[in-house]
DNA sequence: CTGAAAGCGCTTACAG
DNA sequence: CTGAAAGCGCTTACAG
C-alpha cells in the first residue's frame, strides 16, 4: 500500500495535477464537475498531501518553533496549549526545543529559520546569551521572532507580556489594604527583565505609599521553589520581620511557605505571603495561595496570533508589535490582616 | 541577503552540487583538498541546508510527533525533556500536539505519518478513541507508533512503561511495614490501563498479605487533584476509616491531603497518604509526599531511542519491543506508623 | 476553467 | 574521487 501522490489522483480523475492541486487548495476556481471528480479520486486513492513537497515548493515550513528555557518547567504548559491551539487552527505545527539543547547540539537558534525548519519562533526564555541575542537581532528574520512573557530591553522584537507593573501595584495594595505596613519582597533572578520590572515597581509603590523599606526586606531569589526556601530562612533571620511578603512568583511563594512550615511558622497567621502567576497548583497548595493571575492561555494565543500575522503577511504595515495583557488579583488563604 | 543554496556553494568551490552534498553528509568519501574548498565555500556563502528539500528528497521528515492528552498537564514535561534530548542528538525535531487539538482540527492522527510531517510518533495518551486506535493498528505505519507510560492491551504497539505492579507492591508493603493493616486505595480512571494495573495489583497484594479489604476502601478517582479532594470526602464519610491510603497518582494524593487539611485532619498523624509518580512538586508539598518514583527522564529517553531505532532501521529483526523501567520508593513525611 | 511545463533545493544511483 | 542527470511531490505563472 504505497501512499498515493497528486499524479495518482490526477490519473484517476482524468485531469492534470495542476487541477488537482487547485481543487484541493482553492476549490472555487474549478468547475463543479471537476471538483466532484477530484474529490472522488482523492477518496479512491486515499491521497494525503506530502507536506515536505509542499513546503519546498511554497518555501514555507508550516511550523513554528517554541523555545523554552527548560522543558521540565510546568509554568509553560498552559502557554503552549494556547500557542498550539492557534497554530493548529491555521494548519501549522508546533516544534519545541529548549535553549540548552539547541546550544548543546551545536546549532544556532537562527538556523531553525535559515534551514526552513520553522517559519517563525516564539521565545519563552529570558536567558539567552548576549551573543545569541545579537545574532537574532541582526538577522533579517528577526521580524519572525517574538518574545512571550519575557522580552529584551533595547531590542525591537515584537512581544507579548502581562502587566507586570500593574500586577505588582495590585499585590502591594492588597497587602496594604489588609493593614500590613512592613512588606518584604522576594525577587526573581537579578538580571531578568520580568523580575526587575516587578522589583522596581514594588519599590516605587512602597515609596508612594510612604511605607518603611529596609534593604534586607528585598530578598534576592530566582523564581524557583528552592530560592523560596532560602528566602524564608533569610526572613526568619531578620530582627524586625515584615508581616507580609510579596514573592515574585508562585513557586517562590510555595518554597517560602514550605520552609516556614518546617519551622512551625503559620501562614497567614504569622505572616502573609503572596505570589505572582497563578500556576495550576496555587489553588491546591496549603494554604491556597493568594496571587496575581496571568492568563497564560491568552498569552499563548496572543503570541501565536501575532506571529502568524507576521508570517502570513510579512510586509503588512500595521502589525501589532507588543501586547500587554491584563492581570488580576486572586485572593485565597495565604494572606490576612496582620495579628 | 538571500539564503544561499548548494548551487551557490558549488559555484564558489568550483565543484558539482553532488560533491558539496557528499562533503557535507559523508566527508570521508571526498578528497582532502575538496573538503577544504567546500568548507571554505560554505563559510563564505553562509550556506545552511534547506531541510524541506532534503526531507522531500530523502523521504524523511526528520521529526517525531509527541502526542499528549493535555498540554497543560505538568506530569509530562520531564518526559518531553528526555525525548527531546535524544531526538535533538540525532538531528530530529520534536513536534507536539494534543489529542484534542488533532481531533478538533479534523485531522486523523495517522495523517502525521502519511503526509510526511513526522517519521514516527510517541503517544503519551491512554485515552484514544477505539476508532483512532483501530486506524493506527491497521496502518502499515503502526510500527512507527510507540506508546510511553500508557499502552494498549491487545494491540501490538511497542511501548515503554514503568513497573506499575511492582511499584504498587512496594507501596503497599511500605504501609504494611509501618504497621498499617487497614489500607485504602484511590484509583485512577476506570478504563485506564495504568490505573487498572495498579488497582489489580493493590488488591492482589492486600490479599496476599491477608489484610481486610472492604469494597468502599477502593475509592474511584481519575489521577487529578480534584478527584483527590472528592476521594478525601469519601474517606471522611467512612464509618471504619483505613489508617493509610495509597493513591494512584501524586496529584490524587495532593488533592486528598489538601481536602483533609480543610477538615483539620492531619497527615500523617491522623492518616498516612502516599502517591505514585514523584512529580516535581511532591518534594515541596506540605507534607513532602511519600511516593513511588518513576524516572520520567529515562522513560522519555528510552521511548525516543526505541522509536529512532525503528525509524532508522525499519526492517531490523531484533528491535526492542517493550521496555519496563524500574521504580523506587521515596519515603518523605506523608506516611508514618498508625497512632 | 484547465493543462503543459518549470522549478523549489536537495540526494543518489550511474558512469567514468 | 567526481560530475551529469534524474527525480522526490508538490505549486504556480503562463497560455489558451
Amino acid at each position: 500500500m504505497k501512499t498515493s501522490t497528486l499524479q495518482d489522483v490526477a490519473r484517476v480523475a482524468k485531469v492534470s495535477t495542476a487541477t488537482v492541486s487547485r481543487t484541493l487548495s482553492n476549490p472555487d476556481v474549478v468547475s463543479e464537475s471537476t471538483r466532484r471528480r477530484v474529490s472522488e479520486a482523492v477518496k479512491v486513492t486515499g491521497y494525503r498531501i506530502n507536506r515536505a513537497a509542499r513546503n519546498l515548493r511554497t518555501r514555507r515550513a508550516h511550523s513554528v518553533l517554541v523555545l523554552l528555557p527548560d522543558l521540565a518547567n510546568p509554568f509553560f504548559s498552559t502557554i503552549l496549549e494556547g500557542i498550539s491551539r492557534i497554530l493548529s487552527q491555521q494548519g501549522y505545527s508546533m516544534l519545541i526545543a529548549s535553549t540548552k539543547q539547541v546550544h548543546d547540539s551545536g546549532e544556532r537558534l537562527i538556523d531553525y529559520l535559515d534551514d526552513a525548519r520553522a517559519d517563525g519562533m516564539i521565545i519563552l526564555d529570558g536567558w539567552l546569551d548576549d551573543e545569541v541575542l545579537q545574532m537574532l537581532k541582526d538577522a533579517p528574520q528577526a521580524e519572525r521572532v517574538l518574545f512571550a512573557c519575557e522580552w529584551v530591553d533595547g531590542a525591537n522584537f515584537p512581544s507579548v507580556r502581562c502587566e507586570n507593573r500593574q500586577g505588582t501595584r495590585i499585590a502591594v495594595n492588597h497587602l496594604y489594604d489588609l493593614g500590613h505596613r512592613k512588606i518584604a519582597h522576594v525577587t526573581g533572578p537579578e538580571t531578568n527583565v520580568i523580575s526587575n520590572a516587578r522589583k522596581d515597581e514594588f519599590i516605587a509603590e512602597i515609596t508612594s505609599l510612604k511605607l518603611a523599606l529596609e534593604p534586607e526586606w528585598i530578598i534576592p531569589g530566582d523564581f524557583s521553589l528552592s530560592a523560596g526556601c532560602q528566602a524564608a530562612q533569610a526572613w526568619i533571620a531578620l530582627n524586625d520581620r515584615p508581616t507580609a511578603v510579596f514573592c515574585a512568583s508562585d513557586q517562590l511563594a510555595m518554597g517560602f511557605i514550605a520552609e516556614l512550615s518546617r519551622h512551625d511558622i503559620k501562614v497567614p497567621n504569622d505572616v502573609s505571603v503572596m505570589g505572582f502567576d497563578d500556576i495550576d497548583l496555587a489553588e491546591q497548595f496549603i494554604p491556597p495561595l493568594t496571587t496575581i493571575k496571568q492568563d497564560r492561555l491568552m498569552i499563548g494565543e496572543t503570541a501565536a496570533k501575532m506571529l502568524m500575522a507576521r508570517i502570513v503577511t510579512p510586509n503588512e504595515e500595521n502589525l501589532e508589535h507588543a501586547a500587554v495583557l491584563p492581570v488580576s488579583l486572586v485572593i485565597r488563604d495565604s494572606t490576612s490582616p496582620p495579628t
